[in-house]
DNA sequence: GCCAAAAGTTAGACAAGGCTAACAATCTGC
DNA sequence: GCAGATTGTTAGCCTTGTCTAACTTTTGGC
């Protein structure tokens, strides 16, 4: 590490600290937002590998309201980053990696939804907002949430 | 409105129907999403306002935790959509719709926050939390949570 | 087994939202 | 009232995520 490293790092430092509490929960949430369609898509496809025995990009498409081209490049980044696996014109399987992160995607989806519903919402309102809601919940709120579906 | 624009209408009509109460959801976050931005940005341009008599590009930039032309850009964004007006090296002001989202926004952000902290989140937590979760909330779970909020 | 329909891919456009580098304007302390 | 610091803008780059148009591959009905 050069001393010019080294200054940047102390420059930019007292920055980090200077943005208060509300720069960093912006932060949070731009990082969140570049998370969601990722664990929306590895939910689904491994939703759609367990009902349907295979996931498809026709179906995910249809599912995700997108076009056929979105769902390829979408896809492509998700190999990308090693979610999935998938050879040309057939369909799609999660990784390791991507069957780990599906699985705690719909552990938080159901408990969101589950919530909701537990407070007094229709279901279909509650999975219309649960869809957006899972995405910024930390591991804390889900717990509360959790708690409270469950309560007797 | 020509022909061609109501065939196109008459033609995606029974794909939007054909995508089942899924899609709708999806495409519903989507939309949540393309406005969270202008949301965030018009209730913190209010309480600068309120708070420091003016916005300044600055202070914006700080609070959101970007880089200053990141600001600009934005700002061109809202100004272009009517929610602000500027003149150049002044400060931000907000036009009558502006302010109309900005006390939307403030109120929402305000009655998610109370609500976690009022399930037992702490503070920290449920601001960073509601600063994700109030955009993707809907009348309805808004008025649940209110009402827990309030309850005795 | 062929051939049309369905599914999938590729190319390319476009907007949003982030960044850095470079420059311009404004403000401030002397 | 000027110089230097601060603030703001502009230009240009990049990635993501959406689309349409055009193409290729696979599949299924006959
Ligand atoms: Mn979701
Ligand atoms: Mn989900
Ligand atoms: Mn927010
Ligand atoms: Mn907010």
């Amino acid at each position: 590490m050069t001393n010019v490293d080294l200054q940047k790092i102390n420059a930019v430092e007292p920055e980090a600290r200077a943005g208060d509490a509300r720069a960093e929960a912006f932060q949070g949430v731009r990082v969140a937002r570049r998370n969601e369609l990722a664990e929306d898509y590895v939910e689904l496809i491994a939703e759609l590998i367990h009902n349907q025995g295979e996931a498809r990009p026709v179906d995910i498409a249809t599912k995700m309201g997108v076009t056929a081209p979105t769902v390829a490049k979408t896809l492509g980044r998700l190999a990308r980053d090693g979610l999935i696996t998938r050879a040309k014109y057939r369909s799609v399987f999660l990784t390791e990696e991507g069957r780990a992160l599906a699985k705690e995607c719909r552990h938080r989806h159901e408990i969101v939804l589950r919530f909701l519903i537990r407070l007094g919402l229709d279901p279909e309102t509650a999975e219309h907002d649960a869809e957006g809601i899972e995405h910024h919940v930390s591991e804390r709120t889900l717990a509360l949430f959790a708690a409270f579906a469950n309560r007797s």
